[in-house]
DNA sequence: CGGAGTATTGAGGCGCTTCAAAGGCGGTGG
DNA sequence: CCACCGCCTTTGAAGCGCCTCAATACTCCG
């Protein structure tokens, strides 16, 4: 795990179960290239307006795409783990994608635009799939919308640790039950729009109602059922896979 | 104006502004059905849920998409305006497609997604347009969680007004500093995740501190420089064509 | 052992919500 | 034709959730 063969294979099988590819996608999808880069954590790898060729596959750690406002404040608008393409949207517009950062220590693999672009020309079946995946994106996306605007800070850091526990599931990184999560509560904050104190609250309250216990970066869902009411949580803007949905 | 072949135009020459078309893909796209509906005001075209198979062209009025949480609250995610067409990520994936509602009587054309899909199949120029498109709208989106996140009740009404003005004026529905708003202060406040009451207090602020003037469904902007300032609102995300923008 | 980033907890303040009520406006039917 | 009804807008008053400011402790790492 978290070789970028590995992340690459992720990627691949999970953009198979949106799309059908047929073999020969997924062995050209297998040759783009792989080569590993290890960055420190809080590392702007787009810098707000910049404009970049290429996306980045995530082999370890998570990257958060994310707004700057002209005080400086962020707002994450995404979280990409372990397995997913960050900015997938240059295929299409390489002038127009977000900003990125690390959040912890992360390894990815640079894919250039143009050897994207160039297997979406080739094959329609790539080119669906990868735009499911960006039309995924962009469901996370509003349901993100909805968490900032609709729910309260307990409802919201509930819906945000089901998204973060399926998320892992799906790419096989831990269970919906335990998880890893790679990210300080400051950086919480700026994903759920919550102050740093008050995303501790929050989580404080949530230990001591006996729904989660966390214990450094892992945490564990203690009571599943009840953490995804509060959060108001349904899973199925994700798009899981049928299979896994049913386990 | 405000009939299907205006709006079927103006979403072309919008594509076309984004990602280049040949005659032969414009004269496909006017090809498509043009059948005008007319709805009344708070009607759900798409329930929540509701899987569809078609995209929506806005003629007149606006489309809201929204999501629905359990105690049935709402928050809009996007409102489609005329000449936009709402929900064309369901060309890529016909069953995950938000729902969507009207906000105030609206005139629309239902377009089969298989239709837009063929053409797409057909023509790699019209694939790339659609998927920019669709990354635009989720440009849009992004920015729509900045504002629920980061921006407080006036900031956040500001750049509201300033997208819409915008917007409107890409589709040559008024000008930036005069345009329609076919929405309730209610609605509004499903956009921006603020009570009626709050929305009301808050255009009643902008308006003593000169800024806007409201006259029914008319917003005036009398000083563009200040309010853009306040909602620190950046057209850039809109992609705007660059012969717009120096204008 | 020192330092920086992170986590934790307390106290006070403000922005928005909630609850409540009245007035305006357009549409419909007697 | 106008009276009535529903929806929208407007305004007031009180409460609460989250922020701000502040201080202390923890943990990792050089």
């Amino acid at each position: 795990m978290f070789s970028s063969i590995w992340a690459l294979e992720n990627f691949v099988a999970r953009l198979g179960a949106l799309s059908p590819l047929s073999p020969d996608d997924v062995a050209a999808l297998m040759r783009l290239p792989a080569e590993p880069v290890r960055l420190r954590g809080n590392f702007d790898i787009v810098s707000p307006g910049g404009g970049f060729d290429h996306a980045f596959l995530v082999v370890s750690g998570i990257l958060a795409r994310f707004v700057q406002l002209r005080d400086g404040r962020r707002q994450f608008t995404a979280f990409h783990m372990p397995g997913d393409i960050a900015d997938i949207h240059r295929v299409a517009t390489p002038l127009a994608g977000s900003a990125l950062q690390t959040l912890s220590t992360a390894t990815i693999v640079r894919v250039p635009a143009n050897g994207l672009k160039a297997l979406a020309l080739a094959s329609p079946a790539l080119t669906r799939a990868f735009w499911t995946y960006a039309a995924v994106d962009a469901a996370v996306l509003s349901q993100w919308a909805v968490n900032l605007g609709r729910r309260d800070a307990r409802s919201r850091m509930a819906h945000f640790l089901c998204e973060i526990g399926v998320r892992s599931e799906q790419s096989a990184l831990g269970t919906r039950n335990e998880f890893i999560l790679e990210a300080s509560q400051s950086q919480i904050g700026d994903a759920l729009a919550l102050t740093p104190v008050h995303v501790n609250r929050t989580l404080k309250a949530l230990r001591e109602s006996n729904l989660i216990a966390v214990d450094g970066r892992i945490v564990r869902v203690i009571n599943w059922p009840s953490l995804a009411a509060i959060g108001d949580f349904d899973p199925a803007y994700l798009q899981l896979d049928e299979r896994q949905e049913a386990a």
